[in-house]
DNA sequence: CTTAAAAATTGATGTAGATCAATTCATAGC
DNA sequence: GCTATGAATTGATCTACATCAATTTTTAAG
């Protein structure tokens, strides 16, 4: 069952049988309905989750109270509300999944005791953000290139298995242009 | 001297003497002229860098050769290649002063070798790119919105001590705007 | 202080993509 | 299968910002 998360996890750390039961241990498993959300604010405890299966979207709002799809995550995905680290909150998050889908979550007070106990996960979960810092880091770079006609064709190239799961729009809402340009956008692709 | 560090380091983490001793040991002090590039690319051995005093901005190419400001760094900054983390290089980092600059400097090898050592420190980093991580994400916020004035204004906000420091290109580069647009919206805020 | 080079401003014009409105297409519930 | 609701497309118009070119202002060097 979370062979592919231990797997994930060897690419960084090298882990014993017994980290890895502990790490388990410490994991709920959960099934999401299609539209239902993960994370809202408010929310008392801050986790992280991990996509076992499906798709999830997060959106964080602005100060005008419009949502901004900020990440598509699918399979093998961590995703999180890092603002809730530091208990400071500017902006707000929704983790809304569009699929049906089986999630892994983890407490983060129970996270940081782990990461006491054994630095190893500490090791590879800032392994993992920093990456994520990269990845956003190239978002900003091709958004900064405003032709969004490059950024759709970047989109679908980073996210092939997407194609037909995720609406239009919310797509559109993610490259931060209109349903109608990206309508007319990819009719001029053909 | 490297009182402010510790002092940075003490909001994170709590160190030995002993421990702070290691740490500054293994820093490298630089003075850089204005206009000297930190960072370019094809450069062989990753740094952390930490700004002691001056200003330096942290460009990045995209496909079409144009350089994009990704960040300033001033005072009490971290900046540093990531993506050299990972030895995969598909975006082109220039790290340039734009003042005379005094920086400390920190091997990314030398780096590795101390997290082992004392995992506190790979605490303070993972603590310091998640930060990083999530100014980042509200920058990507504040792009989608793409309203330039709001988010001039939040520049000022956000950079209230580069005011004057920067030049106006480089903060209409940043902002993904030209020169004349930022003149022209300048104008309009009185 | 003078001069050259770089930066900032101003003006005129063009264009990508927004907005608003209407229509067609797809999906889900009965 | 039919109907209703949401998604996608199409068209017409508007606007923020880009681009190109010229001018003024600032900065730095001799």
């Amino acid at each position: 069952m979370y062979k592919q998360l231990l797997k994930h996890l060897s690419k960084d750390i090298e882990l014993t049988p017994e980290e890895e039961q502990e790490f388990l241990s410490i994991l709920e498993h959960h099934t999401f309905l299609k539209k239902s959300l993960l994370i809202q604010p408010g929310q008392k405890v801050a986790k992280e989750y991990y996509v076992l299966k499906g798709c999830l979207i997060a959106y964080y709002l602005d100060k005008a109270g419009q949502k901004h799809i900020i990440q598509f995550a699918t399979e093998d995905w961590w995703i999180s509300d890092f603002e809730a680290f530091f208990n400071a909150y500017p902006a707000q998050l929704y983790v809304e999944c569009i699929e049906d889908s089986e999630v892994l979550s983890l407490d983060i007070s129970v996270l940081e005791d782990l990461y006491f106990r054994i630095p190893k996960f500490e090791r590879f979960f800032r392994l993992k953000i920093t990456k994520a810092f990269v990845a956003l880091r190239n978002r900003i770079l091709s958004s900064l290139q405003k032709d969004s006609k490059t950024r759709y064709l970047e989109f679908c190239e980073q996210y092939p298995n997407l194609q037909g799961r995720v609406a239009n729009y919310h797509i559109a809402n993610y490259l931060g242009i209109t349903p109608e340009s990206l309508s007319r956008l990819r009719k001029g692709l053909n």
